[in-house]
RNA sequence: GGGAGGUUAGCUCAGCGGUAGAGCGCUUCGUUUACACCGAAGAUGUCGGGGGUUCGAACCCCUCACCUCCCA
């Protein structure tokens, strides 16, 4: 016997381990040999990751889709693996290490750095996939990979070296987004624009208020963005024709100018055409560099003076003005972001006490420097953005670095036909519109990045900086034979060409690694090096939908799941992941990677918050299935907080959560985000909700265990086509309708829609009524009748479990196997069962019989409760003036209608009895004489009030029939039930008039 | 500045041409042998404002306001 409620804590680990043993999710299995295929790749989760909420979302849905497939047959491969994360994981050894005291990661040195990486891995790598385990993600686990594996390394060595070989990746000296933090190249994509603004104010001139270096220094400490700099700089030499010996030019990155090599002035503008004319050139104040003054479109004269500076080594604009107009490129910062010494500072004369200084100290004491010479105009709050590392958090500095390439815009195009001629197709629709606009303005890809963990770049340099890209070292150097045999013997030449950029020889200097060579002797007189770099996580990820599945070899599991069948992720990931993956299957594969695109929203908080954790209102998925006490639910939210955030948070969160979170379990925290997740929008996640739906949990618990009590066994040979009773054709019907309904639900990916009407069925038709009106047959002694409906409680039941199932994995599982108390033992398990596939139970005879009783019952609870009759009162019921067709429906029902509507008696009569509450339910009349019981005023005000509504309802309707147009215009179907309304509402309302009458009489 | 989405019951959201819906919350009643993680009944909406199309608009079109996100 089931006990009385339901334990998810209980029952989860036991059915995990069921599926596990039977091996129920591994892809190809027998008998399913010749089944359509089916197949999801899970959005690898970042292997330093552990589970949120989002997770959460996106497995659930992916896990409905594929449970979905199984029972209705297919071979389904769900294909599970992990990133590795390249910055977030090298970050996380790194920070390890320091714990621990031990040597930093370039004082190891790369191999034993890289050994720590995989050791770290091994041990705590596969936090997130458990996790997923305890969402009932079904994966085939046996084939879990990770991007940094054999087979997927073998894969991204491959690409690579194609694409190099089809000229698609190519190496190039461009600005990169650099992350001083990390000292790593980033794509644009890694990085956030911020909006700031300063507040610190100041104009030259005022002996009111002198230029204050520590209160601008105090303002800069808190945030180094937000004001607009105004700097005098002087002319060479006087120009006839302009009548001032300077230039003012703004920025908001003053120390920049120390590697100005122009100032350009919109070619139009008249204030400075004497200048151009002239050639002027500008004295670089602090530098003493003299720069050109050019004529660029760039400059737009209404804003500000019309001149700006020009530092092609540090902004984006700016490299594209200086290549047009021939201008210098000096380089003033290091890999940390600090501005250089050495050569370099010699080279950009750098004085000497702004050498070696961080870029926001440089900042601050050029200013003053500025001041000091006169040359500061003024200071301006200012709003504009500025680009931040997505990982690090800092100021993102543009920086000139040799880098890898991806001639993304080629790669593109094939990508973006497959999604244009519908070969692949988001759901919804309109995310297809953020993929073209981004595909079409395409930048280059940067795929290299200065870390050690990651794919090593499989390209080797002579020693004039040639590179040769090989699959591996062997043949690096047969290449390298070939080329220095036919071409004059190689001449050492430093940096050129070499993985790493220029200016980062300085930061490696002082940290250097040591090579990764073991075999450089031996080779002749050639000495190749490897590039030091590693490529984009994105990169390996680019290739999962192929690479997981056994590529570059031809593996049955290719032939078989690829294309997959859909891809579940969230839209911030579009770019990152689903163009690109794109790119790669249409190249490499000729055929695009999956059918299918769902894209769904974010998981935010009750309010509309995205969950954040310095906001603090960060809810873990486990702590939803485990629950979690109030205290360590503020530790949890505060740790790490600084004191005065830390408070309010947990004063938040003690208001939020006065018990903490209760124990809910996997299913209700599933079925609750499949039906938050309307399509594409965001989920705000309520515990209420989710409380819900672990009570409906309880409520298809209970329904079992009632069916337990009551030997609802499941027959062998049950047809749901051959039952007698009414009762059960009814809900046959039902359970057929509500089966089509989440069938389309699930298939057109509308899980909300799937989720609501499995609530609605199992709770409001299967408990609420079908056990309700079932009951006196269960109780009676009817052998037969009771023996079908048994029987009927029983199928219906598994027809339930097995629509749930997607959705429920656990409790329906652990209910299919507990069913059997009084039948025959399931052999099989739930999710490998077979989806319903029910037609031609449909039967308008008992739909009209049952819906009969359903409405006349409601309306009789409801005229009782107005009429406050006492609950537990019962009454008498006379059916006035029937038909005999409702004359035997209420002599069939008559056990449920005394029971549900507590009667002790039903009667007819021709019209009803003095002094009676009257009841319309459709055509039906009915009356409870209660005469001296109940307040005659209060019936009659009952009488009027719903006559006033149903009159209203008709005026309605004689608005529309009255319509000549409507008539002549309108579908015939909405004609006809204008017209039946009405006269429906006619009919009730001559009742309801004859009941005021009799009790006027 | 460009683009997308949103504005419906106290809260969170479905619905997207034909009688305004759900969950939670709220009010009243109730322990009738599956379930109080329950049952019954009930209240609550000028469907953001304005204009248009249509026989008919929460739904389609235009416009305005506000909110959110993406891109520059």
């Amino acid at each position: 016997m089931l006990d009385k409620t339901y334990q998810p804590a209980e029952i989860e680990p036991r059915i995990a381990a069921d599926w596990d043993k039977a091996e129920a999710f591994k892809c190809a299995r027998p008998g399913r040999e010749t089944a359509p295929a089916y197949s999801i790749v899970i959005p690898p989760p970042n292997v330093t990751g552990s589970l949120h909420m989002g997770h959460a979302l996106n497995n659930t849905l992916q896990d409905v889709l594929v449970r979905f497939e199984r029972m209705r047959g297919k071979d389904v491969l769900w294909q599970p693996g992990t990133d590795h994360a390249g910055i977030a994981t090298q970050m996380v050894v790194e920070r390890k290490l320091a714990a621990e005291n031990r040597t930093d990661r370039r004082t190891m040195g790369r191999e034993a750095f890289l050994k720590e990486v995989w050791t770290w891995k091994e041990e705590s790598g596969g936090t997130i996939v458990n996790q997923l385990k305890r969402l009932g993600a079904s994966c085939d686990w046996s084939r879990e990979r990770f991007t940094m594996d054999e087979g997927l390394s073998r894969a991204v060595l491959k690409v690579f070296v194609e694409l190099y070989n089809q000229g698609l990746i190519y190496k190039d000296k461009r600005l990169v987004n650099w992350d001083p933090k990390f000292q790593t190249a980033i794509s644009d994509l890694e990085v956030v624009q911020a909006e700031t603004r300063g507040s610190f104010q100041w104009v030259a001139g005022d002996p009111a208020k002198p230029f204050d270096a520590k209160a601008l220094a105090k303002v800069l400490d808190r945030d180094p963005s937000g004001h607009m700099y105004h700097f005098r700089y002087p002319l060479a030499a006087k120009i006839k024709g302009y009548d001032r010996d300077y230039i003012v030019v703004a920025t908001t990155r003053p120390e920049t100018m120390l590697g100005d090599t122009g100032v350009a002035v919109h070619p139009e503008d008249e204030r400075y055409a004497a200048l151009v004319k002239a050639k002027a050139k500008v004295k670089l104040p602090l530098v003493g560099r003299e720069i050109r003054v050019v004529a660029d479109e760039y400059s737009d004269p209404t804003k500000g003076t019309g001149a700006v500076k020009i530092t092609p080594a540090h902004d984006f604009n700016d490299f594209e003005v200086g290549k047009r107009q021939g201008l210098e490129k000096i380089n003033i910062l290091d890999a940390f972001g600090k501005i250089v010494a050495g050569d370099d500072a010699k080279a950009a004369g750098i004085p000497s006490d702004l050498i070696g200084l961080d870029r926001f100290e440089a900042r601050k004491k050029v200013v003053s420097d500025f001041e000091a010479l006169g040359l500061l105009e003024k200071i301006e709050p200012t709003t504009h953005t500025v680009p931040h590392g997505d990982r690090s958090g800092v100021v993102i500095e543009p920086w000139l670095t040799d880098q890898w390439y991806v001639n993304a815009g080629e790669l593109a195009k094939d990508a973006l036909a497959a999604v244009r001629s519908g070969k692949t197709k988001f759901v919804p629709e309109r995310f297809a519109n953020d993929y073209y606009r981004w595909l079409e303005n395409i930048q280059p890809w940067c795929i290299s990045r200065q870390l050690w963990w990651g794919h090593q770049i499989p390209a080797w340099y002579g020693p004039d900086g040639k590179v040769f890209v090989a699959h591996d070292e062997a043949e690096a150097y047969a290449q390298a034979r070939q080329h220095y045999a036919s071409s004059p013997s190689p001449r050492p030449s430093r940096g050129e060409g070499r993985g790493e950029g220029q200016q980062r020889a300085q930061a490696e200097a002082a940290a250097p690694h040591p090579s990764p060579l073991p075999a450089e002797a031996g080779r002749g007189d050639i000495v190749l090096t490897r590039d030091q770099d590693v490529l984009d996580t994105w990169f390996s990820s680019a290739l999962w939908p192929f690479s997981t599945l056994g590529w570059p070899d031809k593996t049955p599991e290719v032939a078989r799941y690829y294309p997959t069948s859909v891809l579940v992720t969230g839209f911030d990931i579009i770019f990152f992941w689903v163009a690109r993956m794109m790119m790669m299957g249409c190249h490499f594969m000729k055929e695009v990677p999956f059918a299918d695109v769902v894209i769904h929203g974010l998981v935010r908080d009750g309010q509309g918050n995205k969950m954040s954790k310095t906001r603090g209102n960060v809810i873990d998925p486990l702590d939803i299935i485990d629950g979690i006490g109030l205290d360590d639910l503020v530790k949890k939210r505060t740790a790490g907080m600084a004191k005065e955030q830390a408070n309010r948070v947990d004063k938040e969160v003690r208001r939020e959560f006065p018990d903490g979170i209760k124990p809910y379990g996997t299913d209700a925290l599933r079925f609750t985000m499949a039906a938050m997740a309307a399509q594409g929008s965001d989920v705000k996640l309520s515990i209420d909700r989710v409380e819900g739906y672990r009570n409906f949990a309880t409520k298809v618990w209970n329904a079992s265990r009632f069916a337990e009590q009551n030997e609802c066994v499941r027959r062998r040979d049950f047809d749901p086509k051959t039952v007698s009773e009414t009762l059960n054709r009814w809900i046959a019907g039902e359970t057929e309708r509500a089966a089509a309904a989440v069938t389309a639900g699930i298939g057109a990916y509308k899980f909300n829609e799937a989720a609501g009407a499995l609530y609605e069925f199992v709770w409001g038709t299967f408990c609420d009524w079908y056990l309700e009106l079932v009951k006196p047959v269960l109780m009676g002694d009817e052998e037969s009748e009771k023996e079908e409906t048994r029987a009927t409680v029983a199928w219906v039941l598994d027809q339930i479990l097995k629509l749930l199932h997607p959705f429920m994995p656990f409790i329906t599982e652990e209910l299919w196997a507990h069913m059997v108390e009084h039948g025959e033992a399931r052999r099989s398990l739930l999710c490998l069962s077979e989806w319903p596939r029910l037609d031609g139970l449909a039967d308008d005879k008992a739909d009209a019989e049952i819906g009969w009783v359903v409405r006349l019952i409601s309306e009789i609870r409801s005229v009782r409760s107005e009429m406050n009759v006492p609950a537990g009162a019962k009454v008498p019921l006379v059916v006035v003036g029937a038909t005999d067709t409702i004359r035997a429906w209420a002599r069939e029902h008559d056990e449920t209608l005394k029971r549900l509507a507590r009667l002790d008696s039903v009667s007819f009569a021709k019209t009803a009895p003095k002094g009676s509450a009257l009841i319309v339910s459709g055509d039906t009349t009915a009356a409870i004489p209660l005469a001296g019981i109940i307040d005659m005023g209060e019936e009659r005000k009952r009488l009027e009030k719903e006559i006033a509504a149903a009159e209203s309802d008709i005026s309605k309707m004689n608005a529309k029939l009255d319509n000549p147009s409507f008539v002549a215009k309108a579908k015939p179907e909405a004609v006809e039930e204008a017209r039946a309304r009405k006269a429906e509402l006619e009919a009730a309302i001559r009742r309801w008039k004859a009941a005021v009458k009799r009790l006027e009489a």
